[in-house]
RNA sequence: GCCCCCCUAGCUCAACGGGCAGAGCACCGGGCUUUUAACCCGGCGGACCGGGUUCGAGACCUGGGGGGGGCACCA
C-alpha cells in the first residue's frame, strides 16, 4: 500500500467517526444527466427553475473554491454539473470539498443553469455513495498507455469516450444482428462450449479436463455441427452469437476467444445465405458508407460476387488456370508469384494460398468470393454444377475475412467421405485437419433438410464498424499476459 | 514460434554525447461565494526486475518480465 491509499483509508475511517457510511446500500434517484439536459435545454443562462431532482453518478472533475465549488458528475447517460453553496449546505459544505475525482456520489437539488450557462443541480444534500481509493486520471489526460487500457478496462471505460463509444456500439451491433434474425424467425439457441471432440472448423483447440467424469474436454472452435442437429430435429431457423476458442497466434484481428455468430436456414442455399449475411450487416450497421482507418468502405447497395477461380486469374496474370490443372503447372504459378505451399497441397489448396496470398488484402468493399474448392470445404455441399468447388462463400471487407457460409452438406455418405480425406491429412501431419465426429454423421443419416449455414466473425464485424484498427479495442477484456509472473517457466 | 520497437511519479509528458531526475495534473496543507483542465502559495511522490561495465548507470552491455507492430498460423 502506498502513502495514497493510505490517505484515503484514513479519510474513511474520519468519515465513519464522524457518523457517515462511505459505503451506503441503496440510492434513490430522479433524474439521469441526459433526462436533466433533454428537460431543461432552454433554461437562460442565471436562471433558476424550481424543479427538484435527484442525480447519482462519478465525480469526475471537482472544482473547490472558498464558498462555492463544483463538481462534474458522470453518469451511463452524461455528465451534469454540481454547484454547491457553503450556505446553502452548511456542514455538507465541507464534505463536498473533501471529495476526490472517481467518489461515486448522489445530490439533491434545484436545476439552475449558472451565470456562465453550465446546466447544474444546485445541490442541498450531497451523500456519498462509494468512496474511491485509488486515483483516477484526470480525464482531460485519459489514460493512453495502451497495456493499462486493457489491463484495467474500468478506468479505460471511465476516463476515455472512446472507449465507452466502442462498448456502446458493439452491444447495438450485436443487438441489431438478433434482430435482424428474429425478424426472419430464427430462433436463438445455445450449444455445448466443452466438447469431447472439437468439431465444425480447421483450428487448434484448447485441451481441459473433467474431473467427474476423468475426461479431456474441448473448448469448442465452433457450434456448426451442433446446430446443424438442430436442423435435422426440425427447427428450421436457428442461431447462435457465442465465444470460440481457439489455440492459435494473437494479432491485431485474432483473439483467442472470440465471438460468432452461426446461422443455419433450412431449405436455403449459399445465394440466400449471402442475401442473409448482406441484410445483417446493413441492418447492424450505422450507415451505408462508412469510414475505416481513413477509408471509405461501401457498405449500401448490393454486394460484388466474383468466385475465387476468377479472383485468382485476374490476379496472378494467369486467364486459364483452373482445378483440373495438374498440380506441377499449379505450383509453377506459386513459385512465380513467391507464395509458399507444402508437397501435400492439391490444386484446390493451392488456389486457395494463390486467393489468400493475392486477393484477400486487396479487397476493401464488402465482397461475396464465391465457390471455395472441395479440399479446403469438408463441411460444404459439392457445387451442384462444378466437381471441383463447393457452394461456399466468404465475404471479405477491408482485406479481412467477415463472413464464411455455405450450402450445408447434407449427404451422410460424402460427408464420411470428406472425414475421412480430413483423417488422412491429419495423419499426414496436419493438426488443424478435422477429426471425424461420429455423432454428427449419425445426425445427418437421420436426414437434414438442405439449407444454408452463416458464420459472422461478430468482433471483425464491430472493428469495421466501429472504425478500431485492433480486435482488442472491441473485446472489452482482450487476453493479456499475466504481470509479474515469475522468472522461472 | 521468429523479427523490430517501447517501458521515467497515480495520470500525461520532459531533460541529459554516463555526473544530485523535472513539469503539469492528481494527492496533502493554506487562501478564495459562479467555476469549466478554476486559480494562487507551500508540500509529498519516480527510472519494469536482476546481473555486469564504470570513480559514477534511468542512459552502455547482459538475462528476465510486460506491451506494441510485423511475419508465421488462423477467423
Amino acid at each position: 500500500m502506498d502513502d495514497f491509499e493510505r490517505g484515503r483509508l484514513a479519510k474513511i475511517e474520519a468519515l465513519r467517526a464522524s457518523g457517515v457510511d462511505p459505503y451506503p446500500v441503496r440510492f434513490e434517484r430522479t433524474h439521469d444527466a441526459a433526462a436533466i439536459h433533454a428537460a431543461h435545454a432552454a433554461l437562460a443562462p442565471g436562471e433558476e427553475t424550481s424543479a427538484r431532482v435527484t442525480v447519482a453518478g462519478r465525480i469526475m472533475l471537482h472544482r473547490v473554491h472558498g464558498g462555492v465549488s463544483f463538481g462534474t458528475l458522470r453518469d451511463s447517460s452524461g455528465d451534469i454539473q454540481l454547484f454547491c453553496q457553503r450556505d446553502r449546505l452548511g456542514d455538507g459544505y465541507a464534505a463536498f470539498g473533501d471529495l476526490d475525482l472517481g467518489d461515486w456520489v448522489g445530490a439533491e437539488g434545484e436545476v439552475v443553469r449558472t451565470k456562465k450557462g453550465e446546466l447544474s443541480v444546485r445541490c442541498d444534500r450531497v451523500v456519498l455513495l462509494a468512496k474511491a481509493l485509488r486515483p483516477l486520471p484526470k480525464e482531460w489526460f485519459g489514460l493512453k498507455d495502451v497495456e493499462q487500457r486493457y489491463r484495467r478496462r474500468e478506468v479505460d471505460l471511465a476516463v476515455n469516450p472512446e472507449a465507452r463509444r466502442i462498448a456502446v456500439l458493439r452491444s447495438r451491433v450485436v443487438q441489431g444482428v438478433r434482430e435482424l434474425l428474429a425478424s426472419r424467425g430464427f430462433l436463438e439457441v445455445e450449444t455445448p462450449m466443452l466438447q469431447p471432440r472439437p468439431g465444425g472448423a480447421l483450428a487448434r483447440p484448447f485441451v481441459t479436463h473433467m474431473n467427474a467424469l476423468d475426461l479431456d474436454l474441448y473448448l469448442r472452435i465452433a457450434p456448426e455441427l451442433y446446430l446443424k442437429r438442430l436442423i435435422v430435429g426440425g427447427l428450421d431457423r436457428v442461431f447462435e452469437i457465442n465465444r470460440n476458442f481457439r489455440n492459435e497466434g494473437m494479432s491485431v484481428k485474432h483473439n483467442p476467444e472470440f465471438t460468432m455468430l452461426e446461422a443455419y436456414q433450412a431449405y436455403a442455399d449459399y445465394h440466400d445465405m449471402m442475401e442473409l449475411t448482406q441484410a445483417i450487416v446493413q441492418h447492424a450497421a450505422p450507415a451505408g458508407e462508412i469510414s475505416y482507418q481513413g477509408r471509405p468502405v461501401r457498405l449500401g447497395g448490393e454486394w460484388r460476387r466474383v468466385t475465387m477461380l476468377e479472383a485468382v486469374r485476374d490476379a496472378a496474370g494467369v486467364p486459364d488456370l483452373d482445378y483440373d490443372w495438374p498440380v506441377e503447372r499449379m505450383r509453377e504459378v506459386c513459385d512465380r508469384t513467391a507464395v509458399p505451399y507444402e508437397p501435400s497441397f492439391g490444386a484446390g489448396r493451392l488456389v486457395t494460398e494463390l486467393f489468400e496470398k493475392h486477393v484477400e488484402g486487396t479487397l476493401w468493399d464488402p465482397t461475396f468470393v464465391l465457390d471455395y474448392p472441395k479440399e479446403v470445404s469438408p463441411l460444404a455441399r459439392a457445387h451442384r454444377s462444378n466437381p471441383h468447388v463447393t457452394e461456399r462463400f466468404e465475404l471479405i471487407c477491408t482485406g479481412r475475412e467477415l463472413a464464411n457460409a455455405f450450402s450445408e452438406l447434407n449427404d451422410p455418405v460424402d460427408q464420411r467421405r470428406r472425414f475421412e480425406d480430413q483423417a488422412r491429412a491429419r495423419a499426414a501431419g496436419d493438426e488443424e485437419a478435422m477429426v471425424l465426429d461420429e455423432d454428427f454423421l449419425t445426425a445427418l443419416e437421420h436426414g437434414m433438410p438442405p439449407a444454408g449455414g452463416l458464420g459472422v466473425g461478430i468482433d471483425r464485424l464491430v472493428m469495421l464498424l466501429a472504425d478500431a484498427a485492433s480486435i482488442r479495442e472491441v473485446i472489452l477484456f482482450p487476453l493479456l499476459r499475466p504481470e509479474g509472473r515469475p522468472a522461472t517457466r
